[in-house]
DNA sequence: AGACTCTGTGAAAACGTTTACTTGGCGTCG
DNA sequence: CGACGCCAAGTAAACGTTTTCACAGAGTCT
């Protein structure tokens, strides 16, 4: 059906050798060639094929990119980073996605041998079966938020504990003693590292008030139910994400709890949303496009130069404070606060 | 590095047409065979090399996905219902963007050739060099909210038309006489459409009134700053998206105009951001993640049989009303409002 | 003027599969 | 009991490229 480099090769009266050079432009050829070539090469609309291609050359000028689960404006955003450079390099982006366990990423892993020339991957999963075994071995791969970096390749690792402290300690520093922290799932490396985080902003004379939740609005909204609902309802209240904060947010606002004039309230991510409910939400940014495109980037240098690029190095992606309405800390609010409490 | 089937076949003692026959079970193959070449299979970690695989057999197991733009929750839920459908089928997806215009957009066709089995594309642009050309002739292909379906293959259309004039039909039922609309760039045809929609939808005494804009949140800021200052501001304000509408939203509120009480606002998309704005916002539901699945399944069909799949259809996907409080046409306040003007 | 070096071109091998064709062994039927 | 057919397994061709190698022709230097 579509041309060939044979149909080229016979239409401009030269060998396939001939064609492929000229078109790689490889080594020099004739400029009559040459020119006799392009021009059966446009008239046939001719495109080399891009399979037989990578078989010989071992490149396949595409990378992979696995994520957890393709939800919400956080992906989109990994994605649209990702792409980006991708694009800026002609790459192309073969994108997956995993529901949720560690075998199933295993076997779009193994699916992508052959198609990829190197991994972009996202997994905070923990537990299951070891990503180590399921990597393809020799796969220049770079990890994201995962748990267990070494030995596999290059990571790169959103710095939770150090936001979740930071805006633990910013809460304190605000003048609350009592804060809550709505964790999200125990199998998630994020959610614990949050956790850690939280703990670790702490007062040395607090004591933690940990609640369940699993990153879901449903989750937070049950969570803000049951604070509001309680005999010793914290003073402010940290959501491990936007998500689960702005669902404690409703559940909050439902019972006629004021937010942040009763209870302060902060989540993590700083998603689109965050800055449009009301009160805007106090939050951690965590810019996860720049994320994927030094991601890639690294990528880029593991697939030049295997052994240019350190086999083992984790670089922390740091995140930003962002200070709304929500926990009242605003200098307008404090002040009101402060003046009420003398 | 990675092993072949050759290896395995050493391993076995089998030839490489066994063991691919065992792998593919394509044929029958004596038991004694079939264990000792999926052993010496599991042995060695073996995975064929999808290169080589679909150089033969012509089959990539591979859709490409040309977006215009990665940006925002309206392509992360396209990419979503997408994606979802392809896991489903056991499909990859190799996912590409094209910034504004077709040119880019035929180079990326072009690098697709021998990389995918089929295409799914959103090209919602007007003008330029037609996309009939650049399209890699003989390969399935489905479009998603393009101007130019015919004789290219399937094509998804989202009722924009309908949906905008659904709205503005509302808004003139609601009782509001002066309707304006906020249009999207004049180089989209999604936009083109909507504009479309709302003059059908007008009635017939009324003259529409169109203001510029790009489907940004600023264009529709700045538009609403001008419709405050305006001497005779409208009743209603359609924005052809939802983004738009929200900027506008801020601009009057800014501006100090109540909505909907001065003036009524509505979008379209009903992005996930258009619950959570206050007031919430009335806006045309489009399920964009369904038109993924169904525009998949559709490839899916053209790929299975050329000639079964009817060459050139064009299905519409539905849009919906979604009646928030933001055009004041919800009970409450339409009573509220008849009542004062009783 | 002859040998030697470039330089451009073509022939052919290689990449890792699938599959059409061939072969050999065995059972069955006339 | 011999011929025929069937089944399993192997051999080799094919897919569309890139790239190594050989070769031929044209300069260049002694």
């Amino acid at each position: 059906m579509a041309a060939t480099i044979k149909d080229v090769a016979r239409r401009a009266r030269v060998s396939i050798a001939s064609v492929s050079r000229t078109l790689n432009n490889s080594s020099s050829v004739t400029p009559d060639v040459r020119e006799r070539v392009l021009r059966a090469a446009s008239r046939l609309h001719y495109t080399p094929h891009a399979a037989a291609r990578s078989l010989i050359s071992r490149r396949t000028h595409t990378i992979g990119l696995l994520l957890p689960d393709i939800h919400g404006e956080y992906f989109s955003e990994l994605i649209r980073g990702v792409d980006r450079a991708a694009r800026a390099r002609g790459l192309h982006l073969l994108v997956s996605s995993t529901h949720g366990n560690n075998a199933e990423a295993a076997e779009a892993l193994r699916s992508m041998n052959g198609r990829v020339d190197g991994l972009l991957m996202m997994s905070p999963y923990i537990g299951g079966e070891s990503l180590e075994d399921a990597l393809p071995s020799g796969l220049p791969t770079v990890l994201m938020n995962t748990h267990e970096p070494a030995g596999i390749g290059a990571a790169f690792v959103v710095d939770d504990f150090g936001g979740a402290r930071a805006m633990t300690t910013h809460l304190a520093a605000a003048g609350y003693q009592d804060i809550a922290h709505i964790r999200g799932p125990a199998n998630d490396f994020q959610a614990l590292e949050r956790v850690r985080g939280y703990r670790a902003g702490l007062a040395a004379d607090r004591v933690p008030r940990v609640i369940d939740g699993d990153f879901t609005e449903e989750s937070g909204y049950l969570a803000g139910r049951a604070l509001a609902a309680s005999d010793t309802p914290p003073q402010a209240v940290f959501a491990a994400n936007d998500t689960m904060a702005i669902g404690c947010l409703f559940a909050l606002t439902e019972a006629g709890v004021r937010v942040p004039h009763d209870i302060a309230l902060a989540g993590f991510d700083d998603i689109p949303l965050a800055r449009f409910v009301s009160p805007p939400l106090t939050t951690v940014r965590v810019d996860v496009a720049e994320m994927g495109r030094r991601a890639l980037e690294r990528l880029v240098v593991s697939i030049a130069g295997p052994k240019a690029a350190g086999r083992s190095s984790i670089e922390t992606v740091p995140v930003e404070l962002v200070v709304r309405a929500s926990c009242g800390a605003d200098s307008r609010r404090r002040a009101r606060r402060e003046e009420a409490g003398a």
